[in-house]
DNA sequence: CGCAGCCTTGAGCAGTATCAAAGTCGGTGG
DNA sequence: CCACCGACTTTGATACTGCTCAAGGCTGCG
């Protein structure tokens, strides 16, 4: 597979990227966004590339423009585990930066992603010159730092089943953006395998749970597809609601 | 139990507290140290007493003087689990501070600490008085996550045996403080529950296994205390080094 | 001395992983 | 256009890890 990395004058340019208001960066001066925009590169990853590997020393700061990227790490037997997604607007690979060590997790795409880079050298520059970013960006490593710990007393405490159907009711309210029409509702697309890396099992358990699940109508699938039918029932089975 | 909450003129006076060289203030300046030495306060927690609570909102935060602070959090079914241990100079509570959301987690004594308080507003003065606090306070949480994510994938991929010897090796290196003159070794000392509850298995299981280790003369336990003997052959078992 | 709280050991069972084999789907090339 | 290939999904059988429940032992303290 190959990279598609665009030149310059092709770079979406930061002061009118749609992604702005959602974006760490919605504070900067206008001067700052076109400096940035200027020096950052950009990247188009095809569906399952990798944007950088676990032990790399990180050189710089990621910030998707458009796609969906999972943070994985690899087990010492080769099983992955997903610890999370990005997404359109997010910002990848900066506690690795900051800390000056190698990166804990890989980052792949999964699905077609533009991808903006920006040096490490640029980036320290507008950290120390909005402090207000500082903050914006602890907040946001707080609350991934939250959700860490909810998936470690999730794994730790709650059978695969729970835990499969608390991931079915977090992917549809967080990462699923896919609207089907002709159910009128939203769906999760993913591997088998993947949403076992996710809940932390074997892909023949996902299987068998998600059959038991379309055999109780909570939920029904199309292909890799999956639909949500009764969010209620399965927020109960994911003791989500105590 | 019963707190002992020390007047203003007992507090420990942050410009000559001995966790300066280590802590996330060592960059204010003394007139602004004093400052904080005037406006916090300070408690003594006996063992086994909470800090705070896990859904309260944060009003303030901590920072220990001395003592060991387990971080856990309880589960549906009543079982805890411990996702970290705060000790002498660190600071707790500031993730949830910032994000404006209850604490995620509750906060028990595990021996005597001398515990102080700052306001969130005193705390937030500050913070906006010295963007280098924020970027440091980024590098702490950003340590913090990286080790969440490594225990996501150690509870979901390894074995309670292998867990366990983790547990151990990281308890050493990190938690142990005390030191056996007898032996001339480090020691843990934790319950067997405590155990069970970081490992994220059953205490019942935890014995089994610690005798296991002992029978293998891994280790030694005398009490609740527990001796390392062969670090390098518990590392294998961890699977630590690969 | 006796009680309470922890630690320890044992037996049985439930939940999951693993291995193996068959079925499905989409894409590719003859 | 159809047959085949490979990758993914599904189902089944089996084994094992680790949990739960139950009972007994140890230790410190009032």
């Amino acid at each position: 597979m190959k990279m598609a990395t665009l030149l310059a004058k092709e770079f979406p340019n930061c002061l009118e990227c749609k992604t702005k208001p959602f974006s760490n960066f919605s504070i900067l001066s206008n001067d700052d966004l076109y400096d940035i925009s200027i020096h950052k590169s950009c990247t188009l990853y095809k569906k399952g590339q990798v944007v950088y590997y676990e032990g790399e020393y990180p050189s710089g700061i990621y910030c998707i423009h458009y796609g969906k990227i999972k943070i994985h790490k690899i087990g010492y037997n080769g099983k992955a585990q997903i610890v999370r997604f990005a997404q359109t607007g997010e910002f990848m690979g900066y506690q690795m930066l900051l800390n000056n060590v190698r990166h804990s997790a890989t980052a792949t795409a999964l699905e077609d992603s533009m991808v903006c880079f920006l040096s490490k050298l640029n980036f320290t520059k507008i950290l120390h010159k909005y402090p207000k970013l500082s903050e914006n960006l602890l907040n946001r490593l707080g609350r991934l730092l939250i959700e860490a710990e909810e998936k470690i007393i999730s794994l730790a405490q709650k059978p695969v089943r729970e835990r499969l159907a608390e991931t079915l009711i977090i992917l549809n309210k967080v990462y699923s953006t896919e609207y089907d029409l002709n159910r009128n509702c939203k769906s999760i697309t993913l591997s088998r395998e993947e949403l076992a890396d996710i809940v932390g099992t074997a892909t023949e358990t996902v299987i068998r749970l998600l059959s038991d699940f379309r055999e109780e109508k909570l939920i029904s699938t199309q292909g890799r597809k999956i639909f949500l039918n009764d969010i209620v029932t399965l927020r109960k089975i994911a003791k989500l609601d105590y």
